[in-house]
Order: C-alpha cells, then sequence, then structure tokens
DNA sequence: TGACACAATATGTCTATACATAATAGCGTA
DNA sequence: TACGCTATTATGTATAGACATATTGTGTCA
C-alpha cells in the first residue's frame, strides 16, 4: 500500500505544507532523518535530500548533531535570473534592437578604479550602447572592461554584437557582485527617451575571473522596467 | 593514487574551473557521469550531486539521453536574501527605529483586488508604517493583510511590532512574487523626508498560502539604498 | 565553580547497485 | 522520402550500508 513513491519531492512537499499548516510551528525541532525515513518508508539518504533542499529555500535550518528545526525568520531567498538583454526582450514578445554608442580606450581613476581594485591607469575600453524593445530604449549600457584581463576586448567590433553577448561567450566569469538602486536620470536620459531626473532603474554589475577583475556595467531602465522573480 | 578525497565539492569545483578556464568551451558536451566517476575515482552519484549542482547555478545545461554540456549563455542567477527589515538594518551596524502610521480595514477594490485575485468587496487590513536606520528613514511599509486568509491580523497590535515581523511568525507563505522596479516619490515623500518625484526604489510582495493570498505590500527605499548581492 | 576532554548523536557525504524516465538515433515500413 | 516504432543511452532517483564531521552535552578534574 502506499507503494507511494516516496520521492524525495513528495517528502519535501508534506514536509513543507506541515510547516506552512503549522503542524510544525516556527523555531521547532522537527523528526530526525532516521525517523521521517521510517514514517515515509525511505531510505535516509532520500529524506535527506528533501531536507536539503528545503534548508536551501531557507525553509529549515539544520545543524549537525542539533537537528533539523523550523525556521524562525524564514530568510527565504528570491531568485532572479541574469538573462542577456536580448533574450530579455525578445521573451517579453518583443523585437531586439542594437545600437552601439561610442567606444574608447581610457585609463583607470577615481571611483571606477577604486571600485575595480585597479591601480590608476590600468587600461579600460569604455563602451556605451543602447538595447532596445521594439522601437522603444529597454535599456543603456555603460562597461568598462579591464583589458589587463580580456586583452580580446581591444580590438573586438561592438558595433553588431553587444558587449555583453561577446563577453559571455568568450570571458566566463567565477565571481560576481550584482547591484540594483533607484537613481535620476543623467546624461543617458536623452539615449533612453526620458526627463534628465527622471527615475531610472539601475543594475551594476562586476565581474571576476579568478580575483581578475573583467568588467564593471552599469545598466540603466527606465522605471517602467520591472525586475519580477516568484518562488 | 590521488587518494584525493574526491568530494563532490572537489568535482564540482574541477568541473567548474575547467569551463572558466575553457578547457570545456561553451556548447561543447562533457564527458557523462560514468567517465566522470571514473576520472575522479569516485561513484557516480557523487559525480551527479556535483553536475547537479552546477545545473542549479546556470553553468551547465543538462539532459536524458542528450548528456550534459556547457551552457551557451550562461543564464545565471542571482540570489538576494529577502530579510526582515529589522535585521537589514541591523546587520548594516545601525539601530532600527520603528513608527506605526496608520491601519485600517477597507474593502478590496481596483487594482488591489485585481493583483490578489479577489473579488470587490473582500476585507482587507490596510498598513502603513515607517522603518528607521538610526534616525534616517529607511523603508516606507504600505501594506494590505487579506483578512479572510488570516483572520488573527484583524486585531493584531502593530503599534509596537511591524506587520511584517508579525506575519512571518504568524502566517509562513508557500508562494511569493517579488518585483522591484524604480519610481517617482508618491506621497509617501514626506515620510521618507525625501523631494515629491525624486526616485525612489521600491519592492513589492505578495506571498500566498497555498493558493490564498495573504498579504500584498510595496516597500518604499530612498535613492540611497541598494540591493547588493554576490555569486 | 569552571575549564577541558570525551562520548554521543544528527546531519553530511560516499559507495555500489538497481531501476525509472526522457529523449535520441536508427531501423523498418508505407 | 516520410513516418512511426523501438532500442539505446545518459541522466534521474531510490536504496542500504558505511564512515566522516560538527556540535552538544556530560562528566571529570583542577
Amino acid at each position: 500500500m502506499t507503494r507511494s513513491r516516496a520521492s524525495y519531492r513528495t517528502i519535501r512537499d508534506e514536509i513543507s505544507r506541515r510547516i506552512a499548516s503549522r503542524v510544525w510551528l516556527p523555531g521547532a525541532l522537527i523528526p530526525g532523518e532516521e525517523a521521517l525515513a521510517g514514517e515515509f518508508g525511505a531510505a535516509r539518504a532520500t529524506v535527506n535530500r528533501a531536507l536539503r533542499e528545503l534548508a536551501e529555500q531557507g525553509l529549515v535550518e539544520r545543524r549537525r548533531k542539533a537537528g533539523t528545526r523550523v525556521a524562525l525568520h524564514p530568510v527565504r531567498e528570491a531568485r532572479f535570473a541574469i538573462p542577456l538583454v536580448r533574450h530579455e526582450v525578445e521573451a517579453a514578445g518583443q523585437v531586439y534592437g542594437y545600437r552601439f554608442l561610442s567606444s574608447v580606450v581610457v585609463g583607470a581613476k577615481g571611483q571606477v578604479a577604486e571600485r575595480l581594485g585597479l591601480a590608476d591607469g590600468a587600461r579600460l575600453r569604455h563602451v556605451q550602447a543602447l538595447h532596445l524593445a521594439g522601437s522603444a530604449p529597454f535599456q543603456f549600457e555603460d562597461r568598462y572592461i579591464i583589458l589587463d584581463t580580456v586583452p580580446a576586448a581591444q580590438d573586438a567590433d561592438f558595433s553588431a554584437i553587444g558587449p555583453n553577448e561577446w563577453l559571455v561567450e568568450t570571458a566566463p566569469f567565477t565571481h560576481a557582485e550584482f547591484s540594483f538602486f533607484a537613481d535620476a536620470a543623467g546624461k543617458e536620459a536623452q539615449h533612453l527617451g526620458i526627463a534628465p531626473g527622471a527615475p531610472v532603474f539601475v543594475g551594476e554589475r562586476i565581474t571576476w575571473l579568478a580575483e581578475r577583475p573583467i568588467t564593471l556595467v552599469r545598466m540603466v531602465h527606465p522605471s517602467r522596467y520591472r525586475m519580477v522573480t516568484r518562488l
């Protein structure tokens, strides 16, 4: 009976349900893997996988010897996919457009040098481009590429393919830092077709290849943009 | 030899390294689990776990029978922790302050009713509050709680403890939708101590308990706020 | 009483094996 | 050639058993 195919999914969802329905209260210790394995008629490894996923979701906290307890303040995390702009636009059912604006090689200085941990004067390629959804501006891209780390970027042609797309295929990264915030539109206002000072949604990203910075990019969206995720 | 303690971490990191160093190029098929198990002197299950994690990170794509290949456009995902405001402020080393602003029970209507999938007139408790970091406004919270789903919220006292904190301990959620965007400050400007129309960073969240909406909240931050994550 | 060592314990990980399942590739037939 | 069935194959999941490791709690000794 209940040849219930006690898969780790079943177990995970059932435990999740018990937490949601307050059978197991926040902070409470839940039965050990062995006990649950008994209850569900599964192997401990199966229960382990179920609990491990719940812990990743932040629904429970696990500690050796201490056991598993329902998270008191479920510090859950939202996950946002970071796709290519092109894919993002196309996924919304619109036609992607790309407009190259400018490119120049400069020496690192000031805030940019500091944020990248570079000595003043390190050579950077500074690229600006505009991404369109249909005929409407979608994202203004303002990017610095560290030529020491990615020498090939020196001569890359960004007039047809965006530097982002070029980079993901050419220079994989190992670490990254993302930050998102609201700002008032500055010089990019004209490219985005909005008034100077209008609110914009800014995403900044720095990527590294094992301690060496690859690129710093500032992606500016008009305020109609929404970054959405579900869980 | 290489009694190398071939843990799944070791394997995962080594594969990750090979991808980063372009030993295995984007789009390329990498050896099967069996082969890798052989190479690393591990069981297939161990290799499986390593690859499964890499797939979750978006670094590789796996399909039955087709095998595992290096993601062409690594659609990686950034994960943002969604902590309690209080913890967020305290983690920044500042003193958390809370100011209750208003609370009223209203009937659902218009956009709010629509977004929550509620019939017009469903009873909601509408709460407004301000969260402070030190003496500076940190977040303006504008929340609707669906009383059908959380009857206890009818009489809860939000003058000392914020509705967010009350909810996470009282009404765990099973699903959620997050969205983030930039906007121009409206009526909340005065509470945040900024000029009307100044850019603000807005986080909206809807949570559900198994198809039943719990709450809709709009969290408004002054533009100095940054949402940051690393990976 | 306090500090420290140690045993007990729950989770963490690995192995070997088996069967399940999705998806491809190839074969045979119309 | 086109279509559809089938065998094959790589991943997906489950199992029992074992050992590893972190952490708690206890007991001992100063």
